[in-house]
DNA sequence: GTCTATAAATGGATAGAC
DNA sequence: GTCTATCCATTTATAGAC
């Protein structure tokens, strides 16, 4: 019918959603380099070839750009999250649980930008859509699940968590960008952490490179 | 001479500085109520019964301002650190320290503009001037005291000591603003951070309202 | 879909009168 | 010291032509 004059609406819809996709890229770079909010629609056009009208093809305000760029990160970490099992075959809920304070500190200070939006309020006006923050509750949740098969199963465990790692990040980002001092604190503090919330049996500190025993 | 007719040249430097801190009073006031960088020169002069023009008598711009609200805020933490002792009088080393931890978690969560200012880096193009910096530092080599005496002498000890504090502080003001959900962990982190670092004679947890004895 | 043109508002900072 | 007037730049967002 409609479609079979002109280009097929999915090709279409492909096109549109590539195009919004590119969008996005050239905002995650903006604020890379500038600074989260230190950009303008502008110039999110202009590094796609566009002028800033033509965005609202796309986006609906600048808002729903950072409601994108959140949802976006918070599909990266939970796709981090979930990869950590398929990355340390065998691994046991402790070794899982080890791995997940540098996997969740390098993702802060990896992008301090997208750091600053997913953990800090820091963009003034903004606030996520009710389908992002669903996105940020599926993280928590997943990283609450590794939690609790590990031993640490209550909710003030996983709060004094994410303020353990996320404290370390933003500091690292903070005060010695691009350096490693909070970095190298990040097994001592894993470790102090398991020490005092978990059974004993999880306390030995298993050398590097030595990955797989669950039980003796 | 000169100041002898007309008002005496010392009124003169006491009402410049009054008016200044007038507005620096209401600068606060505004980004307290609207955000930390939510606030224009207007504002803040209509805030005073001045118009914009006229606060260029007072600070250079606005991040002349800015730079006089962080240095504020060092100087009040510092203020409170050292009125720990005069608080706690008879408290011994570690007993000092723990007290540290709620001091330190409630001054950022009192006043989250405060916090962001001087903590995260959230103003765009602000940077402290090294006048203001030298103050931050100070507040940071008197807490570094503090722990050196619990026994915790280390760089990395305040480095580790500072991210937790500073985590839970913003994940308090973050996630559950005006609540206790992260402030009730305080306690806890602090024993955690004690038992892993501090010699064992310090990790007695003290009942209560039960303060002074420092040796048995 | 993308453009030009422009609205509408904001805000830092300066000149110069009083 | 404070004001009015204004400059100048920026930016989000919309209207309407092509």
């Amino acid at each position: 019918m409609a479609g079979a004059v002109t280009a097929r609406p999915d090709r279409r819809a492909e096109r549109h959603a590539a195009t919004r996709q590119a969008v996005l890229d050239a905002a995650w770079r903006l604020a890379r380099e500038r600074g989260l909010g230190s950009w303008s629609l502008r110039d999110v056009a202009a590094a796609v070839g566009m002028r800033a009208p033509s965005l609202y093809g796309y986006f609906a305000s600048k808002n729903a750009v950072f409601d994108a760029m959140y949802a976006e990160g918070c599909r990266e970490l939970l796709a981090r999250i979930d990869a950590l099992e398929a990355d340390l075959p065998g691994a046991g809920p402790v070794e899982l649980f080890r791995a997940s304070g540098p996997l969740f500190f390098d993702f802060c200070v990896a992008d301090p930008a997208r750091h600053s939006l997913l953990f800090l309020r820091t963009v003034p006006g903004f606030e996520p859509s009710d389908a992002s923050y669903a996105l940020a509750r599926g993280v928590l949740d997943r990283l609450a699940a590794v939690l609790a098969d590990a031993g640490a199963a209550e909710q003030e465990h996983l709060d004094l968590w994410t303020a353990i790692i996320t404290g370390l990040a933003t500091q690292q980002v903070s005060n010695d960008p691009g350096g490693d001092r909070w970095r190298r604190l990040v097994p001592a503090a894993v470790q102090m952490f398991l020490r005092e919330h978990l059974p004993p049996a999880a306390h030995h500190q298993p050398p590097a490179s030595e990955g797989g025993a669950t039980t003796p």
